[in-house]
RNA sequence: GGUCGCGUAGCUCAGCUGGAUAGAGCAUCUGCCUUCUAAGCAGACGGUCACAGGUUCGAAUCCUGUCGCGAUCACCA
């Protein structure tokens, strides 16, 4: 669609001509709803060129372009607003061009440029929450919006498999766990694991606060509690290689990887590499003693490493500590450098990570940028909001966390509930039903949160649970459902070749396999001009969601989409259409329709059910 | 305290690089299922775009300040 280009190249023609002055820009925006037209110039920012009043300059230069421009075939100026209708047959070939592509709004990933995303990167020392959730869901979302908009991507994350958080869950089991498997007590291996930190915590705060009634300070009681000290131990042990504390620390994280990888596989996200920190966390050494030489880094008295960024208005920033172990930063070092050298074709990285981390990854850009790798300068810290409850933030510890599993699990039981009551689907086996309520509650919760702008923080209330009516998943889906149901019954009675009216999911598209295309000179119901307008800014939107990493643009996308087909649904009779070429034309557009909206849920990784 | 982010209808959110009378959904109220799926459609009600200045022909949008909420400023990750 560049009827944009064509009239603003006119345009400029036109004010050369009657002006005399060259103008850099036109400026353009849709028509509002309430005037008539397709198209908008607004005349105001040419009178910086061209001296007059706004609205003569209008209508001037409408008249030039309604006899110009085939397209154009009418204009009205209101106030500086110069509005063109557009004519019905450039929507219809704008269709015809579209209509074999069942891939339309994507751009095939040809070669070039390539990016890695990391998200999800959990601790392996508690099951995944909704905060992981909405990690989760916007990592895997910009990844796909990203490939749909010509890049090739890599999906990554970091496990979380080390540290003295790992410790205190072993060291629980070791105490209190009997032997208990996932196996044994049918429990989620990270759901088990996860009990165990639980425990070790409720057990580290009772000698606490034991040691502080025995007159012991706070401070002190909190650095000595014994189980405290046997849990430092054990990761002392496991840095020297104990066989028998490795031997546990393995067979405890397979119980947590098994248990990720069930919510993973739930949620419907995947990973294309798995970085672990007890692989890299000592990786970055080397770059810090490399950049140590190159004056990039600087060593203080007891030998601990720092950066200066004093400079760029941030503080100093330690990067290794004075007994020369890595902290968090050196790692991320190192693992940023070593993701390079395995996929060399990556000219960028996108970071999902939370806010509460924007210091970190400013910091670790800044890094990587003075280390002088050229790749730093494409690194995006995909920056989120939190998910807080009415009662504030989550707190595994303290038990106040929505969990992932449950989450989902209670989506599917009301989309469960509410199917029932309307009763569409008796004829469903019980397993395509579940698998439909599955995908309904999963359209909602993804819909959910990935509308909103990914910098706002989400209050989620587990009272009012998530909406099934209105702007939400399920609204969407139902309206491809119908969809579907038109395709089927165009299909099945046979007053049309279904040759015209393919299966939905086929790949075959209709028009010019049938050897036929619209007739451009059909005349548009505005309703049918308005989708085939909104239909054509599909790909621009592609383009802007992954240029700001933002799903929530394909979300609302998405939705003004589904309003608009509604209302045509609802005012235009399809099937009942007894002109023969413009009930073709009407099963075609709501097949497209359907097509735009599985490819645009398919970025959000929420999936469209043929019936509900 | 320094730095960063946010503040739009009772609630949850849109509002592109500044453009026309600030838009949706939920909730409340009114209509519409003998016709393609009513998880729908059409309509009503609801706003000092936190506040105060500034830039501009034009500001919810850009700049400055104030207030409110949140995050962060660890040899934690």
């Amino acid at each position: 669609m560049d009827i944009q280009n064509v009239i603003s190249d006119k345009v400029r023609e036109v004010v050369a001509d009657l002006f005399k002055v060259d103008l850099p820009t036109v400026e353009f925006q849709p028509t509002r709803k309430d005037f008539e037209g397709d198209i908008t110039l607004v005349v105001f920012p040419m009178l910086r060129y061209v001296k007059g009043n706004p609205e003569k300059i209008g209508t001037e230069i409408g008249a030039r372009l309604r006899s110009e421009l085939n397209e154009v075939t009418d204009f009205n100026v209101i106030k500086g607003f110069l509005n063109l209708v557009i004519d019905d047959a450039y929507y219809l070939e704008f269709f015809n061009s579209i209509l074999e592509n069942p891939e339309y709004g994507y751009v095939s990933t040809a070669s070039g440029d390539a990016v890695m995303v990391e998200y999800s990167s959990p601790n392996t020392n508690k099951p995944l929450h909704l905060g992981h959730i909405r990690n989760n869901l916007l990592g895997y979302a910009v990844s796909e919006i990203l490939k749909a908009s010509g890049k090739k991507v890599y999906k990554t994350q970091i496990v979380n498999d080390r540290g003295i958080h790992i410790c205190k869950s072993m060291l629980a089991w070791k105490k209190w766990g009997n032997g208990e498997t996932p196996e044994r007590s049918g429990l989620k291996g990270d759901k088990l694991v996860g009990n165990y930190y639980v425990a070790f915590d409720k057990a580290y705060k009772e000698e606490v606060s034991d040691m502080v009634s025995s007159g012991i300070s706070r401070e002190k009681a909190e650095k000595e509690a014994p189980i405290l000290l046997e849990a430092q131990q054990m990761l002392r042990l496991w840095e020297s290689g104990d066989p028998e504390v490795v031997e546990l620390w393995k067979t405890m994280n397979s119980w947590v990887y098994d248990g990720f990888n069930e919510t993973y596989k739930n949620l419907g996200v995947d990973f294309d590499k798995l970085y672990y920190e007890s692989d890299t966390y000592l990786l970055g050494k080397d770059f810090v003693e490399e950049g140590l030489k190159k004056g990039v880094f600087f060593k203080k008295e007891d030998g601990s490493v720092w950066i200066d960024l004093t400079d760029e208005g941030l503080d100093e920033k330690i990067v290794l500590r004075a007994d020369g172990t890595a902290v968090y930063m050196t790692q991320d070092i190192g693992t940023a450098i070593q993701r390079v050298k395995d996929y060399p074709d990556i000219t960028g990285m996108v970071y999902t990570v939370g806010n509460e981390q924007d210091y970190h990854f400013k910091v670790l850009f800044l890094i990587l940028k003075k280390l002088g790798f050229s790749w730093a300068e494409q690194l995006y810290h995909l920056s989120y909001g939190m998910v807080d409850l009415p009662s504030g933030k989550m707190k595994s510890r303290e038990g106040t966390v929505v969990d992932a599993d449950d989450l989902m699990e209670d989506m599917a039981a009301t989309a469960e509930a509410i199917s029932k009551e309307l009763g569409k689907l008796d004829d469903y086996s019980e397993t395509e039903k579940q698998q439909l309520y599955r995908i309904i509650g999963l359209g909602a919760l993804k819909y959910y949160i990935l509308k909103v702008d990914p910098k706002k923080r989400i209050l989620f209330n587990p009272e009012e649970s998530v909406d099934f009516q209105g702007n939400t998943g399920p609204f969407i889906q139902y309206t491809y459902a119908r969809i579907q149901s038109i395709l089927r019954k165009a299909t099945d009675r046979g007053d049309v070749s279904s040759s015209v009216y393919p299966p939905a999911r086929s790949g075959t598209d209709g028009a010019k396999a049938f050897g036929r295309a619209i007739d451009t000179s059909l005349e548009l119901h505005p309703k049918e001009k308005e989708l085939l307008k909104q239909i054509g800014t599909f790909p621009e939107t592609v383009q802007l969601a992954a240029g700001n990493y933002s799903p929530a643009l394909i979300a609302n996308y998405t939705y003004d989409l589904v309003k608009e087909f509604n209302s045509f649904y609802q005012q235009v009779s399809i099937l009942g259409e007894t002109d023969e070429a413009k009930k073709i034309f009407r099963v075609l557009l709501s097949k497209k329709v359907g097509q735009v909206i599985q490819n645009a849920f398919g970025l959000l990784g929420i999936q469209v059910p043929d019936r509900m």
